[in-house]
DNA sequence: ATTTATGCAAATCGTTTGCAAACCT
DNA sequence: AGGTTTGCAAACGATTTGCATAAAT
């Protein structure tokens, strides 16, 4: 999965957002007092670029530059910095991606049983009011400070159906 | 099968369900040309009367019957025949739960951001209604046949929150 | 110059597996 | 008996970490 000529095919947020995305990370990370290296901007530029959550072997893949160690230890810091997000699917891998706080999408996975792949989707407006009702609701009965809510469709992906 | 003294305070399936629920292992292992065996059957015990999903020290610290591969061996067995399902939190531990197929109780969880425990709850009809909707409208688009769903609450369980 | 980040290789730890003994039918 | 299941201990593999070097401020 390295970088494809033609980018756009696998560019999930335009220019903009991009550029905005670069400094929102920096400031991110200054808050948690670490700096914005050129290794951790590879690390976001491809996760940026996937269609998907991709798993730490995926980004080692996708760039050369990118150790495996200082990829783990990047993603992790990323995510306590707020900047990143892991997607648990079927298999043992950890996956990654941005998030939405950054991105500004709020989106939902579809995770394919038989290959462990995980796609993104939207889920209508209609559900995701009717979800975030529910969950306010929900507070109140149980003592249980709901924060957000992750929304998975297990399946059979397209490839895997055949 | 007997009762336990005060299995009340655990049990989350009335007698009749864990009646049921035992021969229903039987058959569908003897499906999958696998025995119920006793160890098999304090398992499955276990995770009926546990009030959320366990993990496998949990199980094998709960049952001192249980050795730790035979605890992991029997559950990836019942999990292939469907009676066990896996739940993924936010910690590094894999959860186990009795399948809804067999335990007629679609539910879903509350997972603690902090400790990484996982609850269970109901949501309300009208949300799963919304999402049995945009799930059987989804496949049509994209090529993804949908099997089930997971919806998860992130948030912070009342012993977390203090 | 001092602190922070990186890469390599070794360690970690939940989970899996080989093998001999115990079990079921 | 003949095949299956179990328990122990060793192996596995994704992820983490120690330490010496490289980069950033």
């Amino acid at each position: 999965m390295r970088t494809i000529p033609n980018a756009r095919f696998w560019t999930r947020y335009d220019e903009v957002v991009i550029n905005d995305l670069h400094g929102a990370v920096a400031a991110r990370l200054k808050g948690v007092g670490q700096r914005y290296t050129t290794g951790r901007e590879v690390l976001i530029r491809a996760l940026a670029e996937a269609p998907r959550p991709l798993t730490a072997a995926e980004l080692v893949a996708a760039e050369p530059r990118l150790s495996q160690s200082t990829t783990y230890r990047n993603l992790a810091l990323l995510e306590q910095a707020g900047v990143v997000r892991t997607v648990t699917g079927t298999d043992e891998y950890t996956r990654f991606e941005l998030a939405e706080e950054l991105t500004g999408r709020h989106h939902h996975h579809l995770v394919c049983l038989s290959c462990g792949t995980v796609e993104d989707f939207d889920a209508p407006r209609r559900v995701e009011q009717g979800l975030a009702d529910a969950i306010a609701r929900l507070s109140s009965g149980t003592g249980f400070r709901a924060e957000g809510h992750r929304l998975d469709v297990l399946g059979t992906c397209a490839a895997c159906a055949g």
